[in-house]
DNA sequence: TGAGCATTATGATATATATCAAGATTGTTT
DNA sequence: AAACAATCTTGATATATATCATAATGCTCA
């Protein structure tokens, strides 16, 4: 673990323009901590102190929707925002937040955030450009999704995972099938009888849950709408 | 129409914190156009330079996907962001914009906000927490409306436009039944079937594009999946 | 170790929504 | 005003998805 955020690797995420003084502030007040797999590292209406980024890991980002239904809003990988959702605009947490895999997060006093927009224009700018990228991802990730049948959601919530969190064409599942469901609104049986569809069809392998996409092209069609 | 955006009614929306200098800036370099009912405002995929937002009127914030298919993917209403969207992280359009109601749009050429995000650390933080807001509000939209069934989606989207769009409980549709469909995930003939259902059930009385809710109570009980 | 519980799995059935069809109404162009 | 197009409307039917039921598997923990 880092304790210089000058040097960090993560630095080039959002704090390149951030002056000496500033790094020594960061490095200073920042707090990085470590959760296991499963741990709940915000909950829903709580205050928000703290402005979060996800160092290592992957956390899913949800909210709770009646007695015992949860909605997914997005899973959030290395490099993206986290907490920023609705950081800036409410002073609660609107999601709760957990950890998919061990997760390390950096937490950094919000006030501080706001002090170093305040005071050092770049870094205003890029935290602009940041957000703005975050919440368009998130935007059009629900606006695709509800374009497609359950074959083109499952499809694209593999390639998902297969592209932008594993980079590799075989993975181990982060979640369960119900909650992959929570996450493309469909139910956990369609679910898991679409991945069997896409298992018979020599699509993918399964095992548990561990999935190997043998066909990327056919599963890109079908996320496509095809 | 007024020149000195110093004294301008909307100043309060996001300019509270603007120096006298920096006002000055603002009034030459903005212009205010104003459009007609049913003209494009930004057209998907074309060059972003300004930073607009909305004086008076309505736009619909949407997007085409395949060859006639359209996806609405929101409603702007006065004092609410436009381009705001993606403005800041890219450098194209993602969305359309074409105007439901007469509609007069303040342009600010976009390195000019960059510019005073970079120079005036309040108004960075204020922008910052609008964008926020909006977002917020956008997405918050459309989970809720996955959760829905068809009934309540309708039921939805009258007491949005009611209540934040037109502030009385009796107001014309701005849109088609087409695109109101194509704002809440849904058919054009079962966006006419539900809203006569609930004319039988004497919820709401039509004629034409006038709407009147007449029972809010059942509505709000629609809306909230009852 | 095994009892209990969540997850995965598959099949049968019910339900919600989309699709197709056809006519009435309204708006637009010539 | 006539002709045409778009929108609105309703009904019948098809299809996709949810729900219900049941069982197998795997996991947790007492």
């Amino acid at each position: 673990m880092n304790n210089n955020c000058e040097v960090c690797f993560y630095r080039s995420f959002l704090f390149d323009n951030l002056e000496k003084k500033e790094f020594a502030l960061l490095s200073l007040a920042r707090k990085e901590i470590d959760y296991k797999k499963g741990e709940i590292i915000v909950r829903e209406g709580k205050k928000i102190s703290d402005f979060l980024y996800l160092k290592e890991g992957l956390l899913k980002v949800y909210r709770t929707v009646g007695p015992r239904k949860e909605q997914i809003v997005g899973v959030a990988k290395p490099m993206d925002f986290v907490g920023l959702l609705s950081v800036f605009s409410k002073s609660n947490y609107q999601y709760s937040i957990s950890t998919l895999e061990d997760s390390s997060v950096c937490a950094i006093p919000l006030d501080l955030v706001k002090q170093m927009v305040h005071s050092n224009g770049d870094f205003a700018n890029t935290l602009l450009k940041k957000m703005s990228e975050m919440n368009d991802q998130i935007l059009n990730a629900r606006l695709d999704i509800n374009l497609k049948n359950l074959r083109g959601r499952t499809a694209y919530i593999l390639l998902m995972l297969s592209k932008e969190v594993y980079k590799s064409e075989k993975f181990d599942l982060p979640v369960s099938r119900k909650e992959i469901g929570e996450l493309i609104d469909m139910r956990t049986e369609n679910v898991i009888r679409i991945l069997s569809e896409f298992r018979n069809d020599e699509i993918i392998k399964i095992e548990g849950k561990g999935i190997e996409i043998v066909d990327m092209e056919r599963l890109e069609q079908i996320s496509e709408f095809g």
